[in-house]
DNA sequence: ATCAATTATGTAATCGATTACACAAATCTA
DNA sequence: TAGATTTGTGTAATCGATTACATAATTGAT
């Protein structure tokens, strides 16, 4: 029962020829009731399934499209595929998901192989900022393959991107802490060469300006998203002279690691100290010491992405479009940063 | 810049055939170097990318497979992809990713819209146990495309399956809750029609049995995934005449649920009570109260599941393999049951 | 120098579906 | 009823790559 029913198998056993069962299946209007009505009877007893690579082939579309994010076990991620994928599927699109591990190789290679593929567009979370990739992504924009960036983007003509405003984000959980009494805050960013650390890192700094705290440089520090990382971090403002009573982390799981160290040293928070994390990962609300945080509204971002990739693939006129949509960071304010 | 180049650009360049750049492109052995070093050249000078439609429509593979998961924002299921993806890149497969919502019809649609997509293979965590998806799955399966269900099966000729032993999960997390001192556990179930469910319960029940515990029935709640559908069941087993002292529960949201409930009615765990959870979701690593669960290793599985794919496309022979993994699970003994 | 073997390339069919163009039959018009 | 329309199908090319088979060119054997 391995064989396949093709629309020539159905042909030939109504005697008419392919082109005319297309047709049928295709509701073209000059078929006839009779016959459309035959063939499609005729299909579904031969249990036919279009076969949609020759479709796609034929057409040039091949209806599915590329998702590229560092890894996929990463609530933020998954939450952003979830998004894409419900709001690409009515409309007909597979999504296909790559992983980089932050590594420009695998990035690079994962577009290429994509593009191959013949996806009919990629959104991605770029993790690279190197030039390295910039011929690769040209070309994505050469062939007209609607390239879209979240999150994470990079400046390049052509491309367009759906991020929430890091800054905004940046400014508004630092002006928690200040609201919250805080006077001292530090700041914990990732790399700063992608521009969401450095707009949240510049929101932060803002914000302090604002309100008049100084701004000690001591107290910024570089960190990974991690706990272990938080701890480490916080182990080092603790040896400064005049040490934080706050912190703004770019990073929950940095922030998760900076609140156990600082309870091991018998910090109380948020009554002697108070965190603010950023990406409302899951854990941060279960927690008894639940953690206030930036949410990133990820369902949100990947449906928006979703939806400017369905609007640049209807565009038939040959401009380039390319739509920068930036989405408002809700904040979560929890206990960790609430006295 | 929207031309695609082909092997016909590059013959009708190098005024040869595409079937003698089709060779040298492929490393046919019985093309002359020369020729081969010059179309490859030309290839790359032209910026020749393959269509991997037209390769895919001619061999009948498309290196593509699909995974079917309820949701992908669900750790356990976006590690097990992320396994699945980790596994089948290098050996040139990309992953089509499909949620089912635990709805029905779309699992039973995304099983069709793969297959007419010709995927070589299927992966999924089956949702439904009524007999509706029955013949797409027997489609599937006639049509020799391997299909390989992962921690939720059904038992189907021709499938194979990738899951845990829950029986001993449920024996074990048990085991754990008796030698923590515990005597009157209750267990939070699943809908029991799902196999890992079922032997989640059985487990817990034998090892009552083995260690001479009594057997409730009242004691045993079935529960949604998820915390207020534990806090819910918490307050029931509080209002029997003689409450439990323990719970093992299928799920970490429902332990964690019940958990929060019971600290609320000033209940002490592990001193007064213990929880043992199902999943090892990360958060329950990161609580202050720790809650000690059954790991499912989602990677290992996502791995195992793509090598059986793999093992199965390769089998050249008409003899149906049907392979079935069972993976150790692995206590992770935390807080929430250690005194 | 002749025939066989080897090597490199061309020819054309194939994978399955779609569609521009051609054409026959049915229907309509005057 | 001749000629014009309309309607429904057929013919054949196309999408891009692969490959069985055919054939030309070269090398080797005797």
């Amino acid at each position: 029962m391995d064989q396949k029913t093709t629309i020539y198998d159905i042909a030939k056993k109504l005697d008419i020829t392919a082109a005319t069962v297309s047709r049928a299946l295709n509701n073209n209007p000059k078929i006839s009731e009779a016959t459309r009505k035959l063939v499609l009877e005729t299909a579904a007893k031969m249990n036919y399934k279009q076969n949609r690579l020759a479709q796609s082939l034929r057409s040039g579309k091949s209806n599915n499209v590329g998702v590229i994010v560092p890894r996929i076990d990463v609530n933020f991620f998954s939450s952003v595929i979830r998004g894409i994928e419900e709001e690409l599927h009515p409309e007909g699109y597979h999504v296909i998901i790559c992983q980089t591990h932050e590594d420009e190789k695998r990035e690079i290679e994962n577009i290429t192989t994509l593009m191959n593929a013949q996806v009919d567009g990629i959104l991605m979370s770029i993790s690279n900022m190197s030039k390295e990739n910039d011929p690769v992504i040209k070309h994505v924009v050469d062939k007209n393959v609607p390239l879209i960036f979240f999150d994470r983007k990079k400046k390049m003509d052509g491309v367009s991107s759906v991020t929430i405003d890091d800054f905004e984000g940046g400014y508004l959980a630092t002006k928690n802490l200040i609201d919250a009494g805080c006077t001292r805050i530090a700041h914990f960013s990732g790399d700063r060469s992608l521009e969401i650390y450095e707009n949240r890192f510049k929101g932060y700094e803002q914000a302090l300006k604002d309100f008049g705290l100084e701004w000690n440089p001591d107290y910024v520090i570089q960190t990974k998203s991690n706990v272990d990382a938080g701890r480490n971090a916080v182990t080092k403002l603790l040896s400064l002279p005049n040490p934080p009573n706050a912190i703004f982390s770019s990073s929950d799981f940095a922030a998760l690691g900076a609140i156990q160290e600082l309870k091991e040293n018998g910090i109380k928070i948020p009554e002697d100290f108070c965190v603010f994390g950023f990406g409302n990962e899951p854990f941060t609300r279960f927690l008894e010491l639940s953690i206030s945080s930036v949410d990133q509204s990820p369902l949100e971002m990947g449906r928006m992405a979703a939806k400017v990739f369905l609007e640049q693939i209807s565009n038939t006129d040959n401009i380039k479009i390319e739509k920068k949509v930036v989405l408002k960071p809700e904040l979560q304010i929890r206990k960790s940063s609430t006295r």
